[in-house]
DNA sequence: ATCTTAAATAAGAATTTTTCTTAAATATAG
DNA sequence: CTATATTTAAGAAAAATTCTTATTTAAGAT
């Protein structure tokens, strides 16, 4: 039950979501959108739009950096995806918009998604509610992953 | 109880607090470095280092702007301050160590602190604990603030 | 099926943000 | 007073992101 939400939503059935909605919201669909939304939902390391573009080089000898932070950007402004906060320079984006939750890694930088369900299901005490309209409400912890600790030894 | 922790702890305790600090570390007590950590532990908005040095020209005419990055990034190393992770290009700061979160307003990027108590004292699932050694875990809400719901009407 | 056109793209230039280099000046801790 | 870590300026450089322009393309109209 924890980790790994992003698998648990077969690809072809984020890709018709992914096709339905870029409909709705106007957006041509074009091969490029395509492979990026489709990298980007393959994965499950958060990659910067530099990694996703060394990934698509492959495939894709001519696709542009500039055309991967064009369009993750625009996948965003429509709630395609979601910009990861981890505090790096580089920014990291990821397809999973079932709710969830982030450990990243001190060390090795890895974000890591978690599920948290009784977090998810209890409300925010009423004063905090009083700040404003609250969208999502995420848990953020900063630690040191098993992987890296295993290389302590 | 709610928001402002910064104004919790007076200022001059942060700052004997920093020089203690700074002399455990073997960090030398510099002009430049107790006016950048003054400004910082003074401010409430989570400054960038580009704000923090358009702030300080002010009293230190000659400060440079590569003086702010490096002196920030030193303190980060030290524990003395934190890097607020925002999803914006700019990186911001603060200067407040107490257990606290952070709600981001969407609309105008602003940061503000809360408290939360009844979730620090809990503790994490068993499951989500082996993820890790965990350090910190925070709550970071996406919201639209008070004052931009204001504007709405 | 083909045409039209608004939108998307590639390529490279440009900006923005952050860090580094070097040599000289300065100020802190001992 | 001294040794040396730190700051500074100035500029270069690196890293990250966005803009410009001409060209291509997808989606809807014909």
């Amino acid at each position: 039950m924890i980790a790994r939400p992003n698998q648990q939503q077969p690809l072809h059935e984020k890709l018709t979501a992914f096709e339905q909605a870029c409909k709705a919201a106007g957006l041509r669909l074009t091969h490029q959108r395509l492979e990026i939304f489709q990298e980007l939902a393959r994965a499950s390391d958060h990659p910067s739009a530099e990694t996703l573009h060394k990934r698509l080089l492959q495939r894709m000898p001519t696709i542009s950096l500039d055309t991967i932070y064009r369009t993750l950007y625009t996948f965003e402004r429509h709630d395609l995806i979601k910009r990861v906060q981890t505090g790096e320079s580089q920014a990291r984006f990821e397809a999973e918009m079932m709710q969830h939750h982030h450990l990243i890694c001190e060390r090795c930088k890895k974000v890591i998604d978690f599920l948290w369900q009784s977090f998810d299901s209890t409300s925010l005490p009423e004063d905090i509610r009083r700040l404003g309209r609250i969208k999502t409400k995420n848990v953020v912890l900063n630690a040191i992953c098993r992987a890296c600790l295993q290389q302590d030894r």
